[in-house]
DNA sequence: AAGTGGTCTAGACCACTAT
DNA sequence: TAGTGGTCTAGACCACTTC
């Protein structure tokens, strides 16, 4: 029943969200961790990787000396900022079903920001995909990604419209790892205004953002705008070192 | 030279941490998990967990087959988003000396988001803490803090001006373990411009946010506001489950 | 082939909570 | 005092990178 890949862990982790989800537990309390572990025929190292990762996601929470419990708030939340992996993905969550349209696709000589956030030369080439996600046909999210363009496999023909983490993977042969985002308030000008359908001068949420890959190279630069009366972030926010 | 208490891990974790930022390690590159046990006399698991939360931070990361590295770019992070436990420690990091200035301090009843926010009663009563934070007399944060009225001890005399965690275990018998944060662009209306020191209408950040104790229970409703022009959040968003 | 990080085991002892 | 989660050890084997 339970074997590798995906990991023993996440299998562990994967049975008891599910668990957790169907409320199979009495009181919301969550078996002692020797008890998982012989239920399971896992060590107890193995059920304690698989709790630490729900606790760290909010699932559940632990009092030493006491037990383990179901986190009935923490299970509320759609998506956590800082575990979002693709723009498609929150919509999704969120209950909707994105539509991707790409407004723009060009390979264009680099801008001075994002010469900088990828470390490319002067008069380097990038690749500009400027897309808008919708809920049917309501523009929700407009983001901009810049990779640059020796990262570009030759064939042509390719689907501008994937996640950018999926081009990435299917056609730059890299891999993203995390980003570093910095969150700016805008007003939206005539031009964002437009593309999201809203007036100028509407508030929203814009994201700033360099991708690294597994070798820690800055592989994407991005820009993203979201309808603050659409899409609303949230995350979880703990002491540091916890 | 090595105890218990803070953990052996969380040593390990500083004793790295420090020659990283001294630059101890040749080409950016951390011996072995192997060597560090043996020279620092602990097991490779007590390595691996100091090596993983230093990871989790940004300050390295880790190539399977090839070694552990420094990560430059994540070290430049001065307050990550998810890890921020007090505004007035983000003025510092960002090299502000805070000052704090309560401007509201007084037990009233509960408004509706509040009372949702918290589980609270109609008529049940609140401590509200405004305060704002400022650098030398230039504001950047203000801050309205809520907690139940039942949770305050009956003594007065109380330093409104601490940050709301020690307020929090210094007079309520609480110790917050997380918050969870919702994060709204904003157009300040008159009030908070003058507080803030800006004109009406400028753009900003405001958090929303419930903050529990280690019984996860809501404890505190807060809501921020913060001047984009003196104060930008980053943080690091990494594939869920990693 | 050698070396590195990734996963997993089995077991010991400690710190804290409940009763 | 019994039961729970928290920390730490020692060692095995696997997956991947590098040469």
């Amino acid at each position: 029943m339970i074997t590798r890949n995906p990991s023993l862990t996440d299998q562990v982790k994967a049975h008891i969200k599910e668990q957790i989800v169907n409320d199979e537990f009495e009181d919301g309390r969550i078996p002692p961790e020797a008890s998982l572990a012989e239920d399971l025929g896992v060590s107890r190292t193995t059920i304690r990787d698989a709790l630490g990762k729900l606790e760290h996601e909010g699932a559940i929470y632990r009092k030493q000396g006491a037990g383990t419990f179901v986190n009935e708030a923490g299970l509320q939340i759609k998506s956590r900022l800082e575990e979002i992996w693709s723009y498609e993905q929150v919509l999704e969550d969120h209950g909707y079903k994105p539509v991707v349209k790409v407004l723009t696709d060009e390979v264009l000589p680099v801008n001075e920001d994002t010469a900088a956030a990828l470390h490319l030369e002067d008069g380097a080439d990038v690749l500009v995909i400027e897309k808008l996600l919708m809920e049917n046909s309501t523009p929700v999210v407009l983001t901009r990604n810049r990779i640059p363009a020796t990262l570009l496999e030759v064939t042509d023909r390719k689907r501008k419209n994937l996640p950018i983490y999926e081009y990435l993977e299917e056609y730059c042969g890299t891999r993203l790892s995390y980003y570093v985002s910095e969150i700016v308030p805008v007003s939206f000008d005539a031009d964002l205004a437009k593309k999201l359908g809203v007036k100028k001068g509407t508030l929203g949420l814009s994201f700033i953002e360099v991708g690294f890959d597994q070798n820690n190279e800055a592989v994407v630069h991005a820009t993203s705008y979201f309808r603050d009366d659409l899409l609303r972030f949230r995350l979880i926010r703990r002491k540091a070192g916890a």
